[in-house]
DNA sequence: AATCGCTGTATTGTCGACAATTTAGTGTAC
DNA sequence: GTACACTAAATTGTCGACAATACAGCGATT
């Protein structure tokens, strides 16, 4: 039997905000009014406060005592830090997906990128949200390190995604990007631990200075 | 003007909390009731359950919907997964470090380490606590990364210190380890990034063994 | 005009009470 | 004896009200 997670209110209530922040309705920099949200999701501040605090704890918000809080605004060092700390946490992932990844999960991953290959060839604008999305959850799970997939999915997803909508960054680099993606399957396919870090972590350097880019030109 | 960071009846709470978590006065895997910590501390159930709450981002906790927050429990594999993290964080620091520390900071650090070699040449045991600590947390300032800092000093600090706090781990490799923050500080005034870094992480990797033996004969 | 101090308002922090859920215990059917 | 319902107690989740703090406006002083 499979137990399914209650959920609380403050569980969903804590979803919903996250995303209207991640999704910019909320625009990064803002402050946040604990009445006003209550009032806006029909609960109570209680509520609220619950998942401000977890949304502190992704880094998504930050909070002073007394004052509020506020969502994290877009910034360029803040944007340097995340991506230093991104590159070598997905290059860690790529190097433990390549120890320990097995056959069907490879078999698996190939899969999915001759998927987006054909997606490509038709095209469509699909492949550069979900699936890389996809690509890098897998790898991440191939990591096998509970701990090092939190981090990434509950944490550093959340914000470098904020900063892509918010940017207004949908479609570029798609072919890119596959090409890159190839690579490092073929480097964990073959076990190579250090070619996996390595391409994975130019991977991100690229999307990185991508939006580093993009956030220049628009400040 | 410096600005005193207000203080709210929470923060004190979590900090007292988090202390006599860390320490072992409530212990790794225990269960955490709400009344009776509101008791405890004498302060509302509200105050301490956003005091959980911050600790469950510092994953110092885990929570179960409407059954409750218990102290993390102490394992091989969560602790195998959290000095995979360390490792390459804290490596990723000392490379950082050897890349952003400027004179000043490096000729202090020599100095604080001049300084533990005295205490060790007089057969103290202080080093390894409080020593080791201040070592880290010169070169983790060094990287000039605050969110890496944070990660690191909010985060998985408490969670290593509560590991050796609980195993009874006091007092032993002090001259080797001495001897290994020698040659990083040497790397990093060399400006060697890619050396600062293996010495880093393999200094980790030492520390990471001396603890997972010691849980294997505790279990 | 700028600064200081006062006052009222808005906002966050804390509390106690009630609601919803889980947990423990007891009895019953099989 | 085990599994299953059922009830009572304990525990967490949510709410509205009050307390403490920060903020905005305004008048007085220089």
């Amino acid at each position: 039997m499979v137990k399914i997670l209650a959920q609380t209110t403050a569980d969903k209530v804590f979803q919903k905000l996250r995303h209207t922040i991640v999704e910019g309705e909320i625009p990064a920099g803002s402050k946040l009014n604990e009445v006003e949200l209550a009032t806006r999701f029909m609960v109570s501040r209680a509520v609220i406060r619950e998942a401000i605090s977890r949304l502190e704890a992704l880094r998504l918000i930050e909070r002073t005592p007394n004052v509020g809080a506020r969502v994290v605004p877009l910034s360029l060092p803040r944007l340097a830090e995340l991506y230093e700390i991104r590159e070598t946490l997905e290059g860690m992932a790529a190097r433990l997906a390549a120890l320990y990844m097995d056959a069907h999960e490879i078999q698996s991953l190939k899969k999915l990128l001759s998927q987006h290959a054909l997606q490509i060839g038709n095209g469509a604008k699909y492949y550069q949200e979900d699936g890389d999305v996809d690509f890098h959850y897998r790898i991440l799970q191939g990591s096998k390190n509970k701990l090092l997939i939190d981090l990434l999915m509950d944490g550093i997803y959340h914000i470098t995604r904020m900063y892509r909508v918010q940017l207004g960054m949908a479609g570029p680099r798609v072919t890119t990007a596959f090409n890159e993606h190839l690579r490092i399957v073929e480097a964990i396919e073959s076990h190579d631990t250090e070619l996996a870090e390595i391409l994975m972590r130019r991977h991100i350097a690229f999307t990185r200075k991508e939006i580093e880019n993009k956030l220049k030109e628009t400040k």
